[in-house]
DNA sequence: GCCGCGGCGGCAATGGGTTGCCATGTATTG
DNA sequence: CAATACATGGCAACCCATTGCCGCCGCGGC
């Protein structure tokens, strides 16, 4: 057999490669972590011999006596919607630079796995990013008091904090809508406990109040496509020609619930989502809606995080707030003259009970 | 200032509360992981106490000595993939359920990445999930040796692997073709590095020879709905009347391209896709396509994983195969009577370049 | 009455890197 | 040439839960 009589645990330590290398473990030590304290010359040799005899530093070691594990957590609320991935991929890549490890926690929606999860992982993490929680206030405090916090898509008073410019999306897709000729807005909402649902809603009355269109809000519904397709039947019962979804699974999962009452999108109604996930690109109608930075989300909030941990203040005065914008696609047309056509047709017109819709 | 002098860094420790209690700290560290070895009244102070000092067990502590972290990595090929969503659900609820913690890696499609990540988290995990690992065998080898590891979606002698059977998901999916009159079959590829895609073509070519069916290959390209475009204008220069594409991602980008070159789905040619991702079931026309019982593969392999970790041997023998089934919905249909009559048009048609391409 | 055993709890070592402090040796300065 | 500064590297404490081993005590059996 070809086993190389191979030691079973025996890791290398800097022991093994001090007393190899002719210096002491702390020398060893130093080389590899304060390469300035040590000769370069011994630094090199130490690395050479810790190279031959394979060492590699082992972090969990380093992190008795430090209390720094040199990973963070990244708490997400929902990992099958297409949104996070972006915000992950921007994390791990700011992370990933300063050398740490992310490790992902998926709420899966829930006020109560997020907490535990959290709880079960506070202690092994050197802090936090949370991108839309849905904990409360409260409660991301009392998490913000005992490690580096920092909140994504959600404002808090004293927790350091990174938005995207809500107000300035809706009021540039109530814009887009109302030159369409639109004077009419339903929302759609997301859940209660997401922050940009309140502020989107909030946005869209001030927007609706300045440029003089009327708004009205439905739901909540859970921000999935089927969510979506339940609010069509909702929406149904009170037409609007137009419609601002909480996000674009939403505003996805709309379009499919219309479609199947006979409603045309954007022949009847417009819809403008939220996010620009890419099935607004190849749903068809193409999804007009307000599109956010997500990599920069990802990569800003980690940033600021490690900076925290670094030992800096975490400025938790305003949030950071990033730009977004409005990708116009093919969910909204200007207004359709004969409002009064399509509506008999839609209400208690039940199509038979999609057989995708039970997979699995 | 409402700051209660909270203590910095002051972590309770076993010692705190072994001093509060008055017993020894061994006895607090028994109270917590070997209850047997102590008296239930004094392990009920002990708890109390603790209780009431707001103890927590440090996990990292509990590491060195130990050298078990109760963490285990999850390695996917790419986390903007909706495939990996249910996968990672169903190993992080395995995990959780044994109380370990998983810590997600994306590899990004980049066996080097992967390969770096994989290094620098190794020796903070107890063991190692390789959902879909782009790395070698031998580099897979090489961390089954220093780790227990069990891949997922391709099979590797002297490793535990999970897959799913795609043998009688292509013959399916073949069947169904066949049964609607198509004798000629493209395969569009997926990354050379993925085992799926060639057991996939593999069983392609045999379902093909039993069944008298003419197939033949197009590709690699990138398993993406970009790389699902660019299939169909290589399609285009061969046009069969019916496809099989790695995944669904590409199955997407394909109907689209050929949709931008008039080319009708399923009119002219029908198309399977592979995984029934959620988008297969909302894009137009519903994807057909073969489906993996995704969550179920991600809890067995975790679950394999932690019986490997707990001292079991990992059967190394046979895969565990996972069943699939075809999902048919309405991107395949019978095969059009007169096959030349949408040819011309498709070749050299190139449209105006697509804006939404090119967004962020 | 002595021995043995089992239940219980304490002592001390362990693991692997980090770091404050000190000791040496060398370079710079007056 | 003496005095001070600096560069280097070693010593040993430290972090905190775990665990092997031993000692103490009380009880039951012979």
């Amino acid at each position: 057999m070809p086993d190389h009589t191979r030691p079973p645990d025996k890791r290398v330590t800097i022991y093994d490669v001090a007393s190899e290398a002719g210096v002491s473990p702390s020398t060893v030590s130093r080389a590899f972590s304060r390469p300035s304290r040590v000769n370069s010359e011994t630094a090199e040799r130490v690395r050479q011999v810790a190279e031959r005899l394979g060492y590699r530093t082992n972090p969990l070691a380093r992190t008795v006596g430090t209390a720094r594990t040199h990973m963070i957590a990244l708490v997400i609320a929902d990992i099958s919607n297409p949104v996070y991935a972006e915000i992950v991929r921007g994390a791990q890549e700011a992370a990933t630079d300063s050398e740490y490890t992310t490790v992902l926690i998926d709420a899966q929606e829930s006020d109560r796995r997020e907490r535990a999860a959290i709880e079960r992982t506070m202690s092994t993490v050197d802090g936090i990013v949370l991108a839309s929680s849905r904990m409360s206030d409260s409660a991301i405090r009392m998490f913000a008091k005992q490690r580096p916090v920092v909140v994504l898509n959600r404002a808090i008073a004293d927790v350091p904090c990174v938005v995207t410019d809500n107000p300035r999306g809706v009021r540039r897709a109530v814009e887009h809508l109302g030159e369409l000729g639109h004077d009419h807005i339903t929302y759609v909402a997301g859940p209660e406990a997401s922050w940009p649902n309140g502020i989107r809603w909030r946005s869209l009355l001030e927007a609706g109040m300045e440029l003089e269109i009327k708004v009205r809000q439905i739901g909540p519904f859970s921000p999935t496509i089927a969510g979506g397709e339940r609010a069509a039947e909702e929406w149904c019962a009170r037409p609007t020609t137009a419609v601002l979804a909480f996000n674009d699974q939403m505003a996805i999962g709309l379009i499919r619930g219309l479609g199947q009452r006979g409603v045309d999108v954007p022949g009847d109604v417009s819809i403008v989502g939220f996010d620009n996930i890419v099935a607004a690109d190849i749903v068809t109608p193409g999804l007009t809606t307000v599109a956010a930075p997500l990599y920069a989300e990802g990569s800003a909030a980690t940033r600021h995080l490690l900076t925290m941990i670094e030992g800096a203040p975490g400025h938790t005065g305003r949030p950071m707030v990033l730009p977004v914008r409005l990708v116009v696609r093919h969910s909204t047309a200007p207004r359709n003259p004969s409002p009064g056509r399509a509506r008999s047709p839609w209400v208690r017109q039940r199509p038979a009970p999609n057989p995708a819709a039970h997979l699995w």
